[in-house]
DNA sequence: AATGAATGAGTATTCATTCAT
DNA sequence: AATGAATGAATACTCATTCAT
């Protein structure tokens, strides 16, 4: 059922995807019945299961890294594309490239994203693929841009991953604010002052 | 790791609680069964429920405000005490204080807090109480020491809810890549780097 | 005996509800275990869920308003037609035909009338829409033919409401005595009897 | 458990009885659960199976002839000498005594009637001796005095049994009426007229 | 006599899944 | 592809009853 790329699929088919996403980002995947996705859909029940062939295929075929590329196009290839392979005076420019990336990523992918973060710690399947794509797409990237801008002389000699994780964090600190806490706050004036903040935390100047 | 007068539990009481904590933080609030938890526990499904009227309530005593009582000692009350109203020569050495304090306390109370960040987000009775508990106890004493080492000099002109949201985010991804991703590393050491980061990324002297 | 549209009901659906019509009559509804009903009915438990989303909605199919349609046209509809607008040469007549129609009816849906009796009292849902088609339908229709009468000179001029009261006791105990303590004896006979002594007793010769 | 002269019981034990009463009537046996009833009655579950071996034992001993004798002593013993074993100058006599004696009597112990009359259908514990009581004491009784006043030529020279039946139907109606449907009328006048419509139905004289 | 914790069988109901149509 | 009736295992929860205290 991977590979389905959104125009070969069904009305129906579509229907039984969209509602199960929006299910299983309010109430969770466990708590979540067969039939209430397809009330929601508007199908029978016997029909999802005509399309996929257990509940929890379902749940892969919307979070796993093989539909991710269609789903979530951004997550590796355009990510990498956009992000990594662009050329960057800065290392400031590139944390605001990274960041109006990933924010405009959360922002379309929502639903999506949340069941992966809630299912992630039950599902074993999901942990390795989603780590790997993580360790060997994303990081290595990662690691390049933030060496280049060690010699550079504009980053602290830290270790790259401590340096990504403070980066991460501090982002990541950011968009889940903006989200989940204070909708009303200027995104756009946070985001420089988390800029601000970590290239003042990573400038291998004043102290390091 | 505490949760109820323990001393004024039953054998089998505790039996119980034991065993809905680890199951409920392996698989999950919903797809946990009572039945899972009563075998775990070596008691009959009935005795659960003489203990606890809904599977719900087993959740809420685990996890709740009643719960609260001890598990928040280090949340609120000594987490005030020890933390906000010791005095402090600079910001940095109460940012030391605090990651000590909560990494202790992450590290103590795991599988509870994982429940409760797994399950917060689709019980709204637990949204409310601890929303409230931050907001109206930690934010003001954490602001507090912020404008008090603004007020020193020691730290940029931002808003201090912008200065606890790094600080927060910065500890919080330290101690979380300890904890879930590379549990070899040193974590005093981690927690230096992620200080030094924090006091030249707040420090309003570089760049002002 | 019929009491929904049997044709359209399926056979399972059919042996779901003289299962249910025979235990509940046999044992109580309280005392009935869907279970129970499941098995002789041979089907499995969910299938009874599939058709009545509780085992109250159960009874209430058997012997609410919605069956009423199909088992009240001898009570409201049919019961007023061939009873009350039926024209009567006198009150005896008229006594006569409401008997061998109760009787009939009676016969015909003994336990369903069981069930009824017995559950009435313990289910507010059924006191209100019977106990109002009493009064709104059968008590009125019974009243203007007690009152006809009446003018006539045939009954005793006492409140239309005591004539009916005594004509219904007096029948019912004869269908009572019948169909529960003594079915050896002849019920014409007895039918006789009891419109012999009620046509006396309202008789407003001899005394009134 | 019987014979529990209502003295010789504990405070707890009578408690006990009183919440089962209540309960049984209100919600019928089956319905009803020992622990419902243990804490209607400020007792612990345990308390009742001190007194009553089963939950069945409970209902016989409020709903068993033996107890009868205690709980309703007019049912056998006195309803005898007060109502047979008086000397009646004439059936209409007899009939007011009759009436109110038992009027009086439901009254008195309404809701271990109802608890019996609901639970008599699904005992058969139940149906015998009651049953032998009404065949062997109270009919009996019940035909030396029909027949008495048929030999004096008041009562028509119907079989004893269907004068009682009509008998039993009127005054039977005629106080359910007053308790169920209609309190606000006046039992006395609503009495008399069902005497009076009695003896002229009985009456040999009219029609013969 | 009284308790109340404990039980295991049982309860109504829900579930994911199957299959004939 | 789609249905929806049917299933049997599982679910949270209740029950009457037991028993050590």
């Amino acid at each position: 059922m991977d590979n389905q790329e959104e125009k070969k699929l069904s009305e129906k088919h579509r229907k039984i995807l969209e509602a199960a996403i929006e299910t299983f980002a309010e109430k969770g995947y466990a708590a979540t019945s067969t039939n209430e996705i397809a009330k929601k859909a508007g199908v029978a029940e016997g029909t999802i299961f005509r399309h996929y062939k257990t509940k929890k295929e379902l749940l892969l075929s919307i979070v796993s890294p093989t539909v991710a590329k269609f789903v979530a196009p951004h997550l590796a290839k355009s990510f990498s594309k956009e992000v990594f392979e662009g050329e960057y005076n800065s290392y400031e420019e590139f944390l605001r490239k990274l960041a109006y990336n990933r924010y405009e990523f959360i922002k379309q992918n929502f639903p999506i994203l949340k069941i992966f973060i809630q299912e992630v710690a039950f599902h074993e399947e999901f942990q390795k693929p989603y780590f790997n794509l993580f360790r060997e797409v994303i990081l290595p990237n990662f690691t390049k841009v933030v060496v280049h801008f060690q010699e550079k002389g504009e980053l602290k000699k830290l270790p790259p991953d401590t340096i990504i994780r403070f980066t991460i964090s501090t982002i990541a600190g950011t968009i889940f604010t903006q989200r989940f806490l204070d909708q009303s706050q200027d995104f756009n004036e946070e985001l420089e002052a988390a800029i601000s903040f970590l290239m003042d935390g990573l400038n291998p100047g004043p102290r390091g």
